[in-house]
DNA sequence: ATCTTACACAACAATCCGTATTTTAAACAG
DNA sequence: CTGTTTAAAATACGGATTGTTGTGTAAGAT
């Protein structure tokens, strides 16, 4: 599932105990993200709520960015949402709620933070800022795929650049402005989008 | 022109000396804060470039906190853009390319990444965040309110949310995706919400 | 049962933060 | 110009952190 470019270990060739441990590392790691902060995230405190030796830590990885990345893409996993209903503008709405609810309930707000402060030093943090957003849109072009295999939209729209401009005023209230993605925005952003495409 | 609701300091009525050292301090986080990130945008850091004694930083910031949000505070002032020709679609553009140029000129990314990797935790940073973003966002609105008051557009618009839907994708595009905005972007952004409303 | 691997544990230098104290120099008042 | 006030420089300190190294020990493989 992880498409971390970087030497990935062969986590299925490992000890038993070192892949425990390597879970219940990056278990830990994940928990301090997302109540501590990600500049809690170090060898220090992780491996005190592992209960694990700080040492061990840093056999896995290599520094305090890499276990970060590595926590990040733990948390970050890519989702699959539910096969929309077949009715484009039924689906739409869904996926922005749908957007709406993994936002909120994954606690993307600190994962971004920490993958934007890094993504200007660390290319590795850029090229995962990325695929954070891009998997976050992925479900909303999804939709509008589908709906131009059904034919139900012109064929030849850039779903990327679409999905963008739809799930994109979600993104920007949730995380840029700290503020509350309401339904009337959603509907408003569907409707108008709905408009455009002589849908409405 | 400072907002920050905090003590802020009576600069006016400071030592000449104060006042230059405090400056000379500034000048050289924002250096810090653009060139090597928000984390070295610390005492030991700052007071290396500026030449001056790390006590001496101790003596106007408590923390590092406070030095770094006092630094995106002067990296991060207000703007004032050249107001428009008066025709609602080409003042658009202006004001969305005018928000490109300054996103790239004024080294919104790392200033966006502090804020936002702090906001989690720090309410202070969290306002400040939301401010820089409705700051960016301004311009676009102002450019729709004044087309209201000429009666281009109607006048019961929620211009706050209008040019919200309109900077965002920029926004989205530059800060969350560290991709280019491109003149088709803003062209296809500006070109929609005309047709939504019917100028098209 | 033996051997290899990896974790626990302890100690290490290097760094940094925030504070307190003393010394020095700049700004100001008479 | 002189004495006083103010703030910065210099130095030192305790506490905490990062990343490294070396030694024992127990889990897992053969």
């Amino acid at each position: 599932m992880s498409v971390v470019s970087e030497s990935e270990p062969d986590i299925v060739r490992m000890n038993p105990r070192t892949r425990r441990v390597r879970q219940v590392i990056l278990d830990a790691a994940v928990e301090v993200l997302l109540t501590d902060g990600a500049e809690h995230v170090t060898a220090t405190h992780v491996a005190g709520r592992a209960d694990v030796a700080r040492t061990t830590i840093y056999r896995h990885w290599p520094d305090q960015a890499a276990l970060l990345l590595a926590t990040i893409d733990a948390v970050a996993s890519p989702h699959h949402p539910p096969p929309g209903v077949g009715v484009l503008d039924r689906d739409l709405r869904s996926a922005l709620e749908n957007l709406r609810t993994r936002l909120m309930v994954h606690q993307s707000r600190p994962v971004f933070g920490a993958l934007a402060s890094h993504a200007h030093h660390d290319e590795g943090f850029a090229v995962a800022q990325r695929r954070f957003v891009e998997q976050l849109v992925r479900p909303v072009a999804a939709v509008l795929e589908a709906a131009g295999e059904r034919g139900e939209v012109g064929g030849e729209l850039d779903s990327q650049l679409e999905a963008t401009l739809l799930a994109g005023p979600v993104l920007h209230h949730h995380l840029m402005l700290h503020a509350d993605v309401t339904d009337g925005l959603i509907e408003a952003v569907v409707a108008r989008w709905l408009v455009v495409h002589d849908l409405g």
